[in-house]
DNA sequence: GCCGTGATGTCAGTTGATGACATCACCGTA
DNA sequence: TACGGTGATGTCATCAACTGACATCACGGC
């Protein structure tokens, strides 16, 4: 018999999450965590480097998708047809865990310091973004420009996915949000009482 | 003779800057920072709200110009130009404290925790731009994503500015981001082997 | 001259985070 | 088969970030 249960790190992932969920993040203690996944908090410490980081695992098929899919786009796609490529490659991985999905950002979305996290995340995504279109052959801020744009892009069809109650596909929601994108230089189309889904999302930090 | 020396808050965030210049975020103490301001450390949490966020003015003329020029910018104008005419009026108030912007900014990008807090106060800063575009009657996505956008510009421009070694004003590099922005669509021009000012900036949390 | 108020000080306590050292099943090897 | 190294975990001690409760006392109004 071996001398510890397997997965450790899994297991402090599933005890962070549902005792966040329960009782808020601010809440729940990491020894409490600890405890709950079979170990010590200096364990949990070994394993992610702050409370906040369990909810961010290491491993993240997203960035990798999209490393990838941006890396391998042909060469003589313009930078913003690249990243919508890359998006559009990336949005199943998404859409496989949405349970999951939907679960963290219900967590992430009540604590001020979980979306700091997140936006550190997404600014390392933007970053890696930026390197894998230089190595495309693109000029620095060109490249750094169109990481940002898409990286922004995929924040606010993202937030359109989680939020929506008639559970479209995040790929439709990146391409609507793409082609909204395309017309933000038209002159402004006023919404005069339209009958348009409104999106009262989260406002983010003040 | 008055009980206490006047701006506490004032003398908190100079005896921070100055610390945190000198020895590193990390190796100062909030108890170090009240002392030198002739102050307790639990003063110092009464005038904000962490060890952070003395750095972040809770008066921030840049959010109020930004959004003042949001708002009065000519109704006709598509959603890029007003943002495009928000930062132009921005520009001139960073202009005139470069070089503490220049000195926050060195202290921001040697440590990750400001970070975080610096892309919390930036979303914040697009969450109210996407607020006063809604109000000038854009639609909801619309309005969130020019937002998102004009704020990435920002943040491309702003990190050529600072570490920019020949000073050319920020306003310029404003100009020439969103000029950039505007060939995303065009193929690609690769840069062959240029000798380009390579930017080392910070490439953001990983 | 008395009284409420607000900015500060004092003190005690919780929790997040980290270094140093101990433990002991497992695994390869002599 | 015995032996020693290794890696994941536990134990203990300590620091610093933050917070609540209560005390102080100049100032300004009445």
């Amino acid at each position: 018999m071996s001398r510890w249960k397997p997965d450790a790190r899994g297991r402090l992932e599933k005890a962070a999450l549902e005792l966040y969920n329960h009782q808020g993040f601010d809440a729940t203690t990491v020894a409490e965590i600890a405890t709950r996944a079979g170990l010590t908090e200096r364990t949990f410490y070994r394993h992610f480097t702050d409370k906040r980081e369990v909810l961010f695992p290491a491993a993240n098929p997203l960035a990798d998708t999209l490393a990838n899919a941006t890396a391998t786009a042909p060469a003589s796609l313009p930078p913003l047809a690249v990243i919508t490529h890359a998006l559009t490659e990336a949005a199943p991985v998404l859409e496989e865990r949405a349970d999951l999905a939907r679960q963290r950002q219900a967590v992430i979305a009540a604590n001020p310091e979980l979306q700091e996290r997140e936006l550190a995340k997404l600014a390392a995504l933007a970053s890696m973004l930026a390197r894998t279109l230089r190595e495309r052959g693109l000029e620095a801020t060109t490249a750094a420009l169109a990481a940002e744009i898409g990286i922004a892009t995929f924040k606010v069809a993202f937030e359109r996915w989680i939020n929506d109650p008639d559970r479209h596909p995040l790929a439709q929601r990146i391409r609507e949000t793409l082609d909204t994108a395309g017309h933000l230089t038209a002159p402004a189309e006023h919404v005069a009482a339209t009958d348009d889904v409104s999106f009262t999302g989260h406002e983010g930090v003040t």
